[in-house]
DNA sequence: GGTAACAAACAGACTGGTCGGTATAAATAA
DNA sequence: TTATTTATACCGACCAGTCTGTTTGTTACC
């Protein structure tokens, strides 16, 4: 091979990411795309055969991170707690960590961005997009069956949609932040599944305290008994 | 006046809704808009001066029935019950009967796909998104505070973000029901909020029952004492 | 010199918006 | 009662600009 491509690729996939954010993919026009990338047209249809080709790329991409990051997260927390509450509860924890770091381009989701659009996209990249949320939502699900097992619920739940709360959650956070341009919204959202969760299952929950002020206090209250399984 | 044009108006601003929450704003063409209202392009241009002049009306429209909605579901709740907490758990059931009635054309909200093309809006349009989400938040964050006056939440929550949880879900419920097709998506999650809501502040929780298996029940196990303020 | 990586001009379809004109019904005048 | 005016409601061809995608040519590197 002659040059590297690689680095125009990538700076043609940030830059539609990012004006698609913003505007959505049907007002991305290929023009502003290349104009934030600084490349030209003979560039982007070099490396994307159709705009359509550059939307199935972008999702890829995505959920390939994704997928990684859930789970870097989750062995992170496998390692840290041999109980599945507290390594669910950790995970939560990281993503918590995570997107509390999420700073002032007030972060959003492709997927949600492409569902809101989706009559634009071939099945191939929608069928992408399905298959993030199968994924994640079957990973955490996974998860809470364990949990489940050896804890019961305190309120009967369904661990399909308690799975799917953990997305419907981050989705929706994406979507106050953008509004409020506030990238703290979504930790925030995070730590309620954290609480949501505790409270369903935790096997010990401390009294409420009285004054409900003490509101600054940690919450690890939670030493879970490890279960001779 | 001559002839009544408010069918018209309406025609055209039920198509438009419908054709953005599939393709997005600005793929929602406007001949592709009158194509599904059955009118002309005159008829259009007659009852909006511009594109963005329908969607500021679309806005609006949609603040003001959800704003009404709103009301009407805490009034009722309120006629239900005189303990605050019942009153809000009976508001968000409300909804969730609400929303469990939403079938075949998987629902969406126009504000997140705005939010998502929020670069095509002026300050108005997207003013009166932020601003309803900002009452929602109030209204329900303002039941919150008496709720907590009342009960002292089990683990320490901030009012705001936890208000701020029945949006975030509401609104990643519509992007989870999108993607899969399923409307009953969004009536799982207004639940998973109510029992959230229980475990935080209901005086009384009931030990976790041994076998998790009997998930049909009915949960109602809280009736929750009248304080005597 | 051969090929990967780009540049730039161009074509055709589609977009939002305009504009002259028409149909209908109510108000007014004869 | 009938004729005329007037305002609302609507029609559809058309324009200027933007869109994606093509084509042809140039540059850099092995």
């Amino acid at each position: 091979m002659a040059r590297d491509g690689t680095a125009t690729r990538k700076a043609i996939m940030d830059a539609a990411q990012a004006v698609i954010l913003e505007t959505g993919f049907s007002a991305a026009s290929i023009d502003s795309v290349i104009a934030r990338a600084g490349v030209t047209k003979g560039a982007f249809f070099y490396h994307f055969k159709t705009k359509a080709d550059l939307a199935l790329a972008l999702v890829q991409r995505d959920a390939k991170a994704d997928a990684a990051h859930l789970e870097t997260n989750l062995q992170r927390a496998e390692a840290l707690s041999r109980d599945p509450l507290q390594q669910l509860l950790i995970c939560i924890g990281l993503y918590e960590e995570d997107m509390a770091k999420l700073a002032a381009p007030y972060p959003g989701c492709l997927y949600a961005s492409f569902i809101y659009e989706s009559q634009l996209f071939d099945a191939t990249t929608m069928g992408v997009v399905r298959q993030v949320f199968t994924h994640w939502t079957q990973r955490i699900g996974g998860k809470l069956e364990a949990v489940m097992r050896l804890y019961p619920p305190r309120l009967p739940v369904d661990v399909k949609t308690l799975a799917e709360t953990s997305l419907v959650l981050a989705e929706g956070a994406f979507i106050l932040s953008k509004v409020q341009r506030d990238a703290g919204a979504v930790a925030a959202q995070w730590r309620h599944y954290r609480n949501y969760l505790e409270l369903l299952f935790a096997p010990h929950l401390p009294e409420p305290s009285r004054p409900a002020a003490d509101a600054g206090v940690t919450h690890n209250t939670l030493d879970a008994a490890l279960p001779a399984q």
